[in-house]
DNA sequence: GGTAGGATCTGTAGTAACTACAGGTTCAAG
DNA sequence: CTTGAACCTGTAGTTACTACAGATCCTACC
């Protein structure tokens, strides 16, 4: 083996994976990222295999998981062997909060518009989108489409 | 006047509310909402006043204003005159912000039932969702539906 | 009037997932 | 050999709270 290799600048790695060079310092830090090599001058020098990760846990993460589900999948990853169907229950489970999700702000998204065109004309004297703010919990619920919680 | 009014406790007031007795002090912290009088010993003691102050809050932040937000509605209406209008911008404003936070879900939500659908078989040797979650970049895009970043 | 225990007090630290410095090396090109 | 970009470590800030620790207060019961 090569003692002084040059291997992948984080800069460079950063560039490859479209991931901030903070952020991929900070996901070495709590362990998602296996530490690198260093240069004799302590900078950090990459591998290949350390671009496909985080390209993984990039993607993972434009998919909405969060760390902590990345880290899940990671592990199932590394583990090898018929993990598969984990992967799945992970991938399943993250898709039915998305769809939770979903169907809240769009709860949302309709007291907001009903609320909003209550106040049509420019100049009337107390706004009903105030009123409706300083509504009481209980006769607030009448405007929400559904009981539940926003996010 | 009264030199020594009772007043209404913070876990009177919190109970009222329904916001949580660490948060109304939070509140008073970030200047949200008006620091009461004291009693002899020190505790808060609120008038309705401040129900109806926290109630506002409340429903604006079930409704999904930040607290920056919520400082914006709180400045206008205590400003009081003609602000109508300016009220129903920050709601605009704020709807659109829900509807595009909409939009970027459902795209997640089709991308990840669909990458979720090829895994059918339980004893697949190599996993599809991984696979996907591997690719780079460039290859990940072709699963999206549109072009866009998820929040 | 005394006391037990619940309520409240202040202040700090923790959460998620980064981002933004400050103040100091190192690397690479000219 | 110099200069300026890239990199280093470490800390603090962001949002909107929540969770303590350790002290003080208030009230109801005896």
């Amino acid at each position: 083996m090569d003692g002084r290799q040059r291997g992948i600048s984080i800069g460079d790695l950063s560039m490859r994976t479209g991931v901030n060079i903070e952020t991929i310092r900070y996901y070495e830090k709590i362990g998602l990222l296996p530490a690198p090599g260093r240069t004799g001058g302590r900078h950090r020098a990459y591998e290949p295999a350390h671009v496909a990760r985080l390209t993984f846990v990039r993607r993972s993460r434009e998919l909405g998981f969060s760390l902590d589900e990345v880290r899940s999948l990671l592990r199932l990853v590394d583990g090898g062997h018929s993990s598969c169907s984990d992967v799945q229950a992970v991938t399943l489970e993250h898709l039915e909060d998305v769809r939770r999700k979903i169907a809240d702000l769009q709860r949302l998204e309709r007291t907001l518009s009903e609320v909003a065109s209550r106040c049509q004309g420019g100049s009337v004297p107390d706004c009903p989108i105030v009123e409706a703010l300083y509504a009481s919990p209980e006769r607030a619920a009448l405007l929400e489409s559904q009981p539940g919680k926003a996010p």
